[in-house]
DNA sequence: GTCCAGGTTTTTA
DNA sequence: TAAAAACATGGA
């Protein structure tokens, strides 16, 4: 899948990647991306304060934005110089199972998201549908981040969160959730989580530290590591993951999935979630 | 109208 | 210490 840049200067840079969008933006990583077509072939979103438009082609796949922004920040948010055709055929060597499954949605990529911004997102995420998630994110965005192109807003930063009360807080609608964002929002304006500190800790320190946070369990944690702070080997728990492991995988553990578990993970939520018959 | 959601905290035994 | 209940809200 060659990538093209169509910025200003319609500079090109072509690079061979496994990456589907409808894949990688709707799997739950995410919830900032959204199609703008039928066909789920444009999708636009915002993410380190910038919006995008991406377009799939049979053949190609098109950034619509300036070789300066690919470079600096896009390349490394879809995690560009990773090599996923390799990671996909590890997996898939690993079990029947979870080679259908990575056969089921090839093209996923795990995403380079802001810290905070996942944090917060999967906070927002427990005991709640995704559709409700997004709405309350993207008020979330729409009342506190800031404009910066028609109609699309910046996530707001931990330090413009931390600074409102419960009750300013509650126009989100997120319930019993806001108390929690205030207090993920304290601990990251206010430097109580360091976050090169955690990118270098060993993922079981990491963990520790997050759920230090109130409102941060395990699940949540280990969704800011992998989707937040790229640890790979992340490896979240929720209802279908612990229904999909006991069907699908009976004699497999986390860890049996090896550095990459967290895209293994990925592949086996996407499919399960697509499948909920195997699971009645 | 009822059920329940990419969980976590709080209460209860 | 472990199990159950509470938690706000609204999409299905």
């Amino acid at each position: 899948m060659p990538i093209i840049v169509k910025g200003e200067k319609m500079s090109k840079t072509q690079i061979p990647l496994l990456f589907d969008l409808e894949e990688t933006l709707d799997c739950g990583q995410a919830f900032r991306w959204a199609p703008l077509d039928d066909e789920h072939t444009i999708w636009e979103g915002v993410a380190g304060g910038r919006y995008l438009k991406l377009e799939q082609l049979p053949d190609s796949l098109i950034f619509h934005c300036s070789k300066t922004d690919f470079d600096n920040f896009w390349h490394h948010y879809f995690d560009l110089s990773e090599d996923y055709e390799a990671k996909r055929a590890y997996l898939a060597s690993l079990s029947p199972a979870l080679k259908e499954a990575t056969e089921f949605a090839p093209g996923i990529r795990i995403l380079n998201q802001d810290p905070w911004e996942a944090t917060s997102s999967f906070i927002i995420s427990q005991n709640n549908h995704i559709p409700r998630i997004k709405g309350i994110i993207s008020r979330l965005c729409e009342s506190f981040g800031e404009l910066f192109e028609n109609r699309h807003y910046s996530f707001p930063s931990a330090e413009v969160i931390a600074a409102l009360g419960e009750e300013e807080l509650s126009v989100i609608r997120a319930g019993f959730r806001h108390r929690y964002i205030l207090s993920a929002a304290d601990y990251f304006a206010n430097g109580k989580i360091k976050i090169e500190r955690i990118k270098e800790m060993p993922i079981e320190d990491a963990r520790h530290e997050l759920m230090q946070i109130c409102g941060v369990g395990p699940k949540v944690a280990e969704c800011t590591l992998l989707f937040g702070f790229h640890k790979t080997e992340g490896f979240p728990m929720d209802t279908w993951m612990k229904k999909a492991m006991s069907t699908l995988f009976p004699d497999k553990q986390p860890a049996d999935f090896g550095k990459d578990a967290g895209l293994a993970q990925q592949y086996i939520f996407h499919y399960s979630r697509m499948h909920p018959e195997l699971f009645k």
